[in-house]
DNA sequence: AATTTATGTTCAAAATAATGAACATAAGTT
DNA sequence: AACTTATGTTCATTATTTTGAACATAAATT
């Protein structure tokens, strides 16, 4: 009803917004993420005001975080800039840090029936969000896992051999070469097909629960 | 201005939300979800209130899709529910389990002289990159690096063949199976030493938080 | 310098999200 | 049945977001 003057809003949200940066305790700021993606696309804030079907005043104020957006609006926003929307939201927190790695005996786990072999090459991430692997496994050998949380992601390639890859219900056959990207919210397993063994690289991202 | 009258709103918004489940062609629906985490936490509608402060009444209407809500809104119940914003908002939408990329699909980048090939499995990231590749190389192939910026981190392992990795003003000699972790924040260059050819794998960390 | 042009910000009005109180409904008690 | 209790929905009002047009500013062009 008021008029909101949006360089001196009354909102409280503004006032908030202002105080200072996320600390995890208030809703993320958007602005600054909007804005780099924005520009990096080389979009005016006419073009994306027209490719969004947001208006470009309140683009204006939610880069400036004058505005406490609705889901609708950051969604369009998001679709515009081609952006995963909760890619978007998550911008702002906490950038993984790199941690210090001892140099290595690289560690290697493998399966009891010692068919499947994985050497840690290395990990990273304040509550190990990241490792990669390279595994080995001869004709039968197998790799059972439980869920890595939700939001998890298994990268597989695979070098040489012949690999099923089953993940929830699904399944997939991977060839030398080959390349598959699935989430592991759920156990999945791994399972050399053979004849000849099936060599390969793997990356993790384990969904650090961290919230917001 | 008019009033809502919230089982027959007007609202352009209600009206879509009615219209079908996500399609990813719209906003996600968070309501379904909202509700599953509320009883499973065995709150009530009042409850859910006064711990995320936010009115009952809109609970109700977020709960059944009728209204929209903003950021700060969908934010405080997602704390009150335990629950990472983020999780919440992509639960609706269905992701694909995988990503298959067969063999042409990969892209592979090489030395002007064919010696040196680089396979890009995968990238990831917004505020620091993850990049990770299979290399093959053989016998004086050559890949000179810029600078990928300070705190940038490079992540060689060999499989096969010899690897020579010269960053900065030092240099280290690779063998088969081992793995090598250097910064690469001034320009770096590998070589293939040979006679058989350097396989391997690399995974970057790319600083991004630096202007231009 | 004056005039466009391009880009972002602010204004007043309209649309709609959020609130608190009243209402509806069902389940359990007296 | 009548009364309470527990839970969720709707109503009237208020607060805020969103819009489109007007404004401001700087850069480019005449």
């Amino acid at each position: 009803m008021q008029q909101k003057k949006d360089s001196y809003s009354s909102s409280s949200f503004a006032r908030d917004a202002f105080a200072g940066q996320n600390t995890s305790d208030r809703p993320p700021l958007v602005g600054k993420e909007i804005q780099r993606l924005r520009q990096e696309h080389q979009l005016t804030l006419d073009e994306l005001a027209s490719k969004s079907g947001v208006s470009k005043s309140i683009l204006s104020q939610i880069e400036r975080d004058h505005s406490n957006p609705t889901l609708s609006t950051i969604w369009r926003i998001s679709q515009a800039l081609k952006q995963p929307l909760v890619d978007m939201l998550s911008s702002g927190e906490e950038k993984p840090r790199f941690e210090h790695l001892k140099v290595n005996q690289t560690p290697v786990v493998s399966s009891t029936d010692g068919k499947f072999v994985l050497k840690i090459l290395g990990t990273l991430g304040t509550v190990s969000t990241l490792q990669w692997y390279e595994f080995k496994a001869e004709e039968g050998g197998i790799l059972e896992s439980e869920s890595h949380g939700s939001g998890s992601l298994e990268n597989l390639t695979l070098v040489s051999g012949k690999l099923l890859v089953i993940s929830g219900t699904e399944s997939r056959e991977l060839i030398s070469g080959e390349t598959l990207r699935f989430l592991t919210d759920s156990p999945h397993r791994l399972e050399s097909l053979g004849p000849e063994p099936a060599h390969g690289f793997m990356v993790n991202l384990l969904n650090s629960n961290e919230s917001f």
